[in-house]
DNA sequence: TTTTATTGTTTATTATAACATACAAATGTA
DNA sequence: TACATTTGTATGTTATAATAAACAATAAAA
């Protein structure tokens, strides 16, 4: 048995146990047979890559956790109206962001409120940018290209392309962004 | 061939040629043979866990680097329209996945349409819940207690909790939910 | 208490990973 | 130029991954 496979053999086991998963329930969300599992775990046979996918796929966690070696049940609930924006352009584009970034986490959320004929150009930035239409019509210009989206369309994009938000409407458009930010940015 | 398989092999083929080795002298670096090397560069075969780590063991490269996708400018936009619901209980309850679980990824994020009179129990699952509602007004039983949310409210609670949605009022109620799995192996 | 369901383990079978070898084409050397 | 070496591909064989099914022990349900 070679090094790695004991590694991983450690992390499935310890990951199904604190998750009070039988080996027939994993093999369920995975589509893994429950003897491939139990050989994986007692570190009887080394896994393909595509079965070590389907492991992670199948519980939701990033394939580097089988490599290497905390949760708070909270309810926030948040009412938009009695946060200050982040930005006010004289009541024309308002942010508020409901979600901060949390170095733990690696996202952060925004609801925006954008005025009939306003624009607002954002500056390139790290991450992957996902907008959920909320009310109205939104224009997007990514990098000179636009896309009109309404309440039954989304998007998402590399925020390191230049963008901005363009409403060309005859009412408020309403928006919400999400900002993944991926572990390594080279 | 899974995708998981293609990345490797863009990966392997890369950085191979980058380096200007040949498949046998990779083969000797790696302890891997020659025809397997072609067959993973080809995408032809998905190697065990313990055959790519001697891969990179052998390039002198963490394993991680066979896993990356290549960074591509993406820009995707989505009719939800044009989705299939992933639930749909006769129309009362109907969910769509506009932006799917990946593994590299740590979230999700789905819409939902939930029409008046009628409510969904979602079974415990892992992750942190963010509630954005798009139009109408959602009641969120968590646990047992009650909230309730209008368009200018949001939620944020453990996915682990038991927890429904519930549609209290005349109309209909549209809501965004994202689900993000913070990476937990404690 | 009896019956049923679940759990991890074992066994046998099938599919495929991984190898050794051969081969044709391309490249390098004398 | 002729010969040798290298390169990636193809083929057949061996080892092992991955599965389905069976099993015994335990837990849960009736």
């Amino acid at each position: 048995m070679e090094p790695i496979e004991e590694i991983i053999a450690n992390n499935l086991v310890n990951l199904r146990k604190k998750r009070g998963l039988s080996l027939d329930k994993v093999a369920d969300l995975t589509g893994v047979s429950k003897a491939m599992l139990a050989q994986i775990e007692k570190g009887k046979s080394s896994p393909t890559v595509t079965t070590l996918w389907k492991i992670a796929n199948g519980l939701q966690v990033s394939f580097s956790v089988f490599m290497k070696e905390a949760v708070k049940p909270q309810i926030e609930k948040i009412n938009i109206n009695q946060l200050p924006p982040v930005i006010d352009n004289n009541g024309n584009y308002l942010v508020y962001s409901i979600f901060p970034y949390h170095p733990e986490k690696k996202f952060e959320i925004f609801t925006v409120d954008l005025k009939p004929g306003y624009s607002h150009i954002s500056e390139k930035h790290l991450g992957e940018e996902y907008i959920l239409i909320k009310s109205g019509e939104l224009t997007i210009d990514i990098h000179g290209k636009e896309f009109v989206l309404t309440t039954n369309e989304t998007i998402n994009f590399s925020s390191s392309a230049e963008h901005s938000y363009i409403n060309s409407s005859k009412e408020l458009v309403s928006f919400y962004i999400f900002i993944y930010y991926p572990d390594d940015i080279h």
